[in-house]
DNA sequence: ACAAAAGTGTTAAACGTACACCCATGA
DNA sequence: TCATGGGTGTACGTTTAACACTTTTGT
């Protein structure tokens, strides 16, 4: 079957499942040797890159509908999971599609409900759909040089930019991190995420006073030089804080 | 013509007019006489009270959908607006119109995009729509006691958690009160916003640290005692603090 | 005169930042 | 033994919070 038969038909069963003019996009963030990537797919179609993203069934949560669609992509249930933005524009998705009839599902007006994720690195299992010819990590620092459809530069840019600012006010590391890992492993992630260095005793004070600490009996051998110490999150504490963040005035 | 067949005539306008399974909801916040209030709607249907809210042209902007709702509303243009969460719960409005045929414009299931709009209260003119027996100034602190339709005193409060966290690094203020004010008006406003007093002097060297304030040759006549400077905002850094933070990179 | 308003001073605590030193230990 | 990691001390500047005092001025 070509591609376009395979998006027609596509077409008929989404008008079949979800509801029209809405989908959802999702900037998943992930951590692996000190650089931050998010999750793209790359369009049979006309070879652009694009976020994965979905729709939302007729029935269905629009929380769920994300989950649902990340665990395709993915392999991975339970991901963390926050809507930041709406991109509502009438035209963002205007130009895609053109030899194709008008009905077809996908040349709808969608507004898109814009979602990041945080998962850990090591349990995705990175999958195309149908109509991609490849789903993959791709470094931060280098999405820059890629062809990337739509608006979806802007929402991997906003994105970004609210996780940044979360940052400041809530622990991020708990979704992004194996289990175990060492003070370094947190750092390098707060380092990346917030794009600069940070002092590494000041670091270990502001971590530690947190709370969201907990020391294991455990080190990472295998290295050169000493063996780091192991920790894994307070998940109470660390939830908590979530909960209430941390406030100014 | 009755409630009745008002709804279901503007059931199949709404139709033609907007995209389904899409709604905006707007908290709007005023602040008068040292009171937080928000905009409400009384419903003639079944005495409900509701936010101001709407639905998206099919070839309309989201913002420019609530920006027209709440023009409809309030008379104000050009409010000041954020986006601040998805209502997407499958059954988050099921159990309004009963008695109404299933195919009514409102029995769809709806998600619902949340906005916060900061006004300045005496601008507004509220205005009920045809379903409505009145739309009018709710103190924050009598909510409590209303009977509100559906998961909307969710978004009301989901709203004002949002406004004070982004109080916290961002002015307001330059939305919600009149052109000139004095500095008790507005420390007025950031206590009511936060709940708590704060201290006069460490207020009046914060808000002239960050620059945003202009003082006037003018004083508030009338009252009794000394008669209070009045100030507006510097609108060129008040904006410019609203940016900052914000990079592209 | 009184009370509200504007503005300033002062102090202690809290916090961020930078740097530097100690010890432990795996290869 | 040396590079890395863990842990701590210390010093400095900035920010915040709490409080108090002064001066101005409208009624």
């Amino acid at each position: 079957m070509d591609f376009r038969t395979q998006i027609i038909n596509a077409s008929a069963e989404s008008y079949e499942k979800f509801l029209p003019h809405i989908s959802v996009d999702t900037v998943v963030f992930g951590f692996d040797q000190g650089s931050l990537r998010i999750l793209l797919l790359k369009m049979n179609y006309n070879k652009e890159w694009f976020l994965p993203g979905g729709y939302v069934g007729k029935e269905e949560d629009t929380d769920e509908a994300v989950k649902r669609v990340l665990y395709e992509r993915s392999g991975v249930k339970d991901i963390f999971l926050e809507e930041f933005a709406v991109f509502g524009n009438p035209q963002r998705s205007q130009q895609s599609f053109a030899d194709y009839p008008d009905t077809l599902w996908n040349k709808q007006r969608f507004i898109s409900i814009g979602y990041y994720a945080l998962v850990n690195y090591k349990h995705v299992v990175p999958q195309p759909d149908s109509l991609s010819e490849t789903c993959q990590w791709i470094d931060f620092k280098d999405i820059t040089e890629l062809n990337i459809t739509m608006d979806h530069r802007k929402i991997i840019s906003k994105a970004l930019r609210t996780l940044r600012e979360r940052l400041s006010y809530k622990p991020i590391g708990y979704n992004l991190l194996p289990d175990k890992f060492t003070l370094s492993d947190l750092q390098g992630l707060y380092e990346t995420v917030l794009g600069k260095k940070l002092n590494r005793g000041n670091f270990y004070r502001k971590m530690k006073n947190m709370g969201i600490l907990q020391k294991l009996d455990e080190q990472r051998k295998g290295g050169a030089h000493k063996a780091p110490d192991l920790y894994k999150f307070n998940v109470e504490t660390y939830k908590n804080i979530l909960q209430e963040g941390l406030n100014t005035w």
